[in-house]
DNA sequence: TTGTAGGCGTTATCAA
DNA sequence: TTGATAACGCCTACAA
């Protein structure tokens, strides 16, 4: 029941508490024996540091959280697989943190840096339309990773790591019109919604008209909104309306590879064929759009180098080398099976 | 920089310490006009109390931690959003702890439980071998969930809800069977993969007697170890083995639906069609198997029922209505695109 | 190399 | 209804 604490180790080890401190700690200028023999002890009795005490007592610590809304995401495992082999590296310790969908990722932030004395934090995917003085709250270093940004934040110090969405949202769409694809859809956020869906909506635009394509918005299928819009399902009922309007189209671009897949299965059920009757696009890249069948084209975000260099920048600013950085990777055109030329 | 404290407060509100702690915590015997006060100078100056310090002095919360083992497995993130919505349901706190792929559960959970006060525990999927002393240093309450157990650990108060791996897997093979397959191959864990691999393998071997197919080893094709191995990498890497050795079966039975997908994709890459050439059964029931092409036949768990009873065990364990209860669910015969009859 | 004592930010137990 | 004050378990000067 009552868990052995410091005090009993002392006792039993019959040294000071400050003497079992610096041996669990790895202190300096303690004798090896007298640690040895209360390492001993405290495997013997299997004791455990309370965290909290811990947290609490101590001025800092190489705590490194991650926070991330739409842990689900099969998009950000690769990151996390990577931020937590780059932290451990660096001797930081690693601490996930999930926000929920309608919880606000600052001030979970700001609770938890306080709880845990973060040395610095990284946000991970989602939207981010914070005010400034919100943000100014956080007092350790944090960077946004492929976070969709509609503006810089002006006057505070925070660094980005991300692809540029608009333009890569470009690439693959431009992509499509060099195939000879003049009716495009798009299934897309809806409008109010921020971030990603806007900027890789915008990136449509920009590229039906740089190839002459003038905008057709009955080729704009919106996602239902709601939390899970970027979901299987969401892309399977946009596909469903577009089959059963018999949308005048030759390709779609989803702005995500699960809403691609999802469309894809809907087109799939109506007894159409990809990439015959329909070319597909989807966006990000995801390892399961590889394995799907036909395997989708898509943009590849660099996941792992984007966690690397999140990392790397985030460590430079814990280390007071840069204020702020912002950094921008191109995306990858993947060419799969989706799309055809025509 | 320096975060404000309760102490801050009180000084602002010309109040002590004690009045502002009943304050935030709701406590009765406390003014409504004082309390009122409080409230708006918290506000205004965004004090945020500190969580270890809570954590430290507080003899009880309402922590519930979930501890989960491969976060990135779709298969739980419908249990994961069960698990969360019943919780705040009941007035409880909701912990994700993502533990390691290399780190023991069980130390983690003890840690954690010092560090949070928790009230009880789930641990949700992976396996679970761990010894009676190690399991009785949990104090609380805890529940398996949808842990594969290969035997039931003696004297120690515990709750498990699962589905019966051997059963369910006994279950999608003989529906193999008696579509006619006689030469259905496996893709398994190795031998030394405890849990889940195992208990699936075992099913198939019974299916296999019961329908009197004489068991053929040159049919089990093993995933690579690693950590990986439930992957559709991993999957994929045994589909093209598969293929390329010209296996003679009719049918695979894939002992999760994500190996089953990779496998075929390794098949449709080398010019065989699912279910013509071969037939695939998957086991799991995930979302996204309804939506691969084809649709998978598989084994659904009843991922939402089986939070929603883990959860109501755990509470009826913390109010002591119960001690320990084992509870298993059926699962679902999902039949999918990927199995002919022959 | 070790021990003593103060304090981290809270909550809980008193007494007022 | 409020206020002192003692813990909670640990770390860290400082002293020995």
């Amino acid at each position: 029941m009552e868990s052995i604490t410091i005090k009993d180790v002392a006792k039993i080890c019959g040294v000071s508490v400050s003497t079992v401190s610096r041996a669990i700690n790895n202190n300096p200028g303690i004798n090896e024996e007298t640690k040895n023999m209360i390492m001993q002890v405290i495997k013997k009795y299997d004791y455990i540091p309370n965290n909290s005490a811990r947290n609490l007592k101590r001025s800092e610590t190489n705590n490194i959280a991650i926070l991330i809304k739409g842990l689900n995401n099969p998009f950000f495992s690769p990151m996390i697989a990577e931020f937590e082999k780059e932290i451990k590296k660096k001797k930081y310790t690693f601490i996930l943190q999930r926000v929920d969908e309608n919880q606000d990722e600052i001030e979970v932030a700001i609770e938890l840096e306080k709880e845990k004395r973060l040395k610095g934090i990284v946000f991970l995917g989602g939207y981010f339309s914070h005010s400034r003085e919100k943000l100014e709250k956080l007092t350790v270093p944090f960077v946004l990773s492929t976070v969709g940004m509609s503006e810089m934040i002006e006057g505070v110090k925070y660094s980005s790591v991300a692809v540029d969405d608009k333009k890569e949202s470009y690439k693959i769409v431009d992509y499509l019109c060099k195939l000879g694809h003049k009716k495009i859809a798009i299934i897309s956020a809806t409008d109010d919604d921020e971030s990603i869906g806007k900027l890789r909506f915008e990136g449509y635009m920009r590229a039906l008209c740089d190839n002459n394509i003038e905008f057709n918005p009955d080729l704009v299928y919106y996602l239902q909104s709601g939390n899970d819009r970027y979901s299987m399902r969401s892309g399977y009922i946009a596909g469903k309306k577009i089959v059963k309007e018999k949308a005048d189209c030759t390709a779609i671009f989803a702005i995500t590879d699960i809403i691609a897949m999802g469309a894809l299965r809907a087109i799939y059920e109506e007894g159409y064929k990809v990439p015959e009757d329909y070319s597909i696009a989807g966006y990000d890249g995801l390892e399961l759009s590889r394995y799907y069948i036909p395997s989708l084209t898509t943009i590849r975000q660099p996941v792992e180098k984007i966690a690397v260099e999140t990392l790397k920048v985030l460590f430079d600013m814990i280390n007071e080398k840069t204020d702020s950085v912002h950094k921008v990777f191109d995306g990858e055109l993947i060419i799969g099976e989706s799309v055809k030329n025509i």
